[in-house]
DNA sequence: TGCTAATCGAGACGGTACGTCTAGTCTTTTT
DNA sequence: AAAAAGACTAGACGTACCGTCTCGATTAGCA
């Protein structure tokens, strides 16, 4: 681990040791890993990476952008392609949960938006991030309005905004353990609606 | 206002001094309204409510359960019953996204929500607050029912917490200022689907 | 002990209560012995006493005045009677180390010197119970006096000064185990001079 | 004075500022003067110095230790050489009098040893001071001796013993206005004797 | 006998200080 | 030129006491 390797670790001269720059995303994810976003600070991470607090400030100007890295470092998780969009998005939310749950990933987006609720840079950052990630999660509604699916005039970044919004208040509530069924179901009522049909 | 009427405020005997509780909520509130989330301390409340700061930590414990107390105090929105399932849903939105954005109400959502990433009794607060409004939200859902707008097999909880869901994440993202057309073309995706008419 | 026999005392009506009063100097004595004048607080003492801190400041107006009559319920060394003023000194000398040592009071008399330095009434009440000592160990010096071993015009206030300085320097300096030789050397110093005899 | 020309001070990079240590030690020196024991804080020694308390705990541990450099700071008291042993305790005993008197530094020393009665590590510190001055005021004893004017037989540590303690006492008494007279006479009965010659 | 007044335990009050932690900045030294 | 290291001011953290205040109860002594 990086805060091994860190011992006695010195300057290579004039340019950016990546050894130092790993140490720290290491220490930033493992620090998030044991104590949560209630341990993460500035001087945690320094102290588990052995560096210079300064040494962190000049590359990650705040909390926030050290976060996001730390969390582009982790492998995403990919939407499926099942030719239903109903089992996509369903299978999607499954996945995205038990990788929120079951790797450091979870603790550092919970951490981003606690951030952002305090910080600029931070909201500026995950706004950023989100724009990203919700054209990525509407594939699989174009893939479904290609394939003729899911009607043509719906609006795919508000389709999308559901199904984050759905996840992210698990996320933030502790709520990831929740069961297939209940995903299933809250799936469902934006692919066909929860309207009586007559 | 509390700071001012605080001047020379005693102890009256061996009991709660409500005086003291009000002006100790009124300034966390204020200090959220002026300083947000970032400027919310102990320490600035009990300044701010010429208080000691054991006074306010013997009656709330954390930040987290005084946030509780100051958000509790709002003004909360009520449920519209137009007779129409997604009116109501788009109205309620709508109402809410304005009370957030015209009063501290949604700083001290946000910072409630922030708060409960690195502190365990702030979390489960924010479930129990939760469980309250979802109940509330399900109203309309059980309304819509009853009047045959809604199937019956819906499951009420899972359609107020889509709605909530979208909620949280305009808050959290600061995206209140959606507009009306954004915000009904969700709840109608929710009410009636997304899936073609074939 | 007063601690106990404190449970359940209440008033007695309209004058002052001497099981109160009698638990709190007990409870006075009991802390000093047990947390030292580190932890000898009013606090602590009414905790002790089962008593209310108002009731400590009603009869006690400072630390000082409570210390004051712990010391003055302990028992008093005796000054000796040898008929032999060197021997008498240094018996008292003995005595009071040992007394010092082994009962409260000298964790008690340290610390009502220590309040003294920063505790006006203290100091007062301290040079109070200081002059009455003071003729109390120049007994000793009067008594030599009229014997005719002690020179008529020596000071007699002086040489207690000298005696009580000694004692207090060892008691504030955590030297009361001081041997017996030692103290008799300064004492016969003090009788006989260190000057070489021609 | 330090408070002034602190305004601004920073850090000079990875190592002790001698302007932060000595707005510190003189900023503790101005709170004893003008506010005596009473008033002498961490806190108050900070806000004076216009330092953080952090950089005070970092090089002084304890109020003890900073207490210790402040009076070693100060000016000592030099021992006379007359050439006669009762006129150079006499005039060393005036001398530390009118310095305790008229410099902060019998404020200093009085903390010291107040504080000694409830901090361990004050006590430490100031037997190992006490040990330093008692051998140089036993200089005073040791020419005496050189000059056959003071039995070689006598235990210079104990009558150096005796002349700090009399120091002491008056210090801790608030009596450092003694008269000369009274000094003179004090350090005679060492010297010579207070017994009747025959 | 019934009222007044003082006392009691209790504990809240506005404050100050404690000693620790983190934020973000600064400078020297090393490579 | 940049990294490493650690000091710096600043201020929040949650706790312990300070000395004061009011409460509700209890009871002695005066009316």
């Amino acid at each position: 681990m990086g805060e091994v390797a860190a011992r006695g670790r010195k300057s290579i001269g004039a340019k950016r040791n990546p050894e130092s720059a790993d140490a720290i995303v290491e220490a930033a994810e493992a620090v998030l890993r044991e104590a949560g976003y209630a341990g993460f600070s500035i001087e945690a991470v320094a102290r588990r990476a052995r560096a210079g607090k300064p040494t962190i400030y000049r590359w990650w100007p705040s909390k926030a952008a050290l976060l996001i890295e730390v969390y582009q470092r982790q492998k995403h998780v990919e939407t499926p392609d099942t030719g239903n969009v109903e089992d996509d998005l369903a299978g999607f939310l499954r996945n995205l949960f038990a990788h929120w749950r079951d790797t450091p990933s979870g603790n550092v987006f919970r951490s981003l938006i606690a951030e952002a609720q305090s910080d600029e840079t931070a909201a500026a950052a995950l706004a950023e991030y989100s724009k990203g990630r919700r054209s990525h999660t509407g594939l699989m509604i174009e893939r479904a309005k290609a394939r003729g699916e899911v009607a043509a005039n719906v609006d795919t970044g508000i389709v999308a905004d559901l199904v984050a919004a759905y996840a992210w208040r698990h996320l933030l509530s502790n709520r990831l353990d929740e069961d297939e069924a209940a995903i299933r179901a809250a799936v469902r009522y934006v692919v066909r609606g929860i309207a009586r049909v007559p």
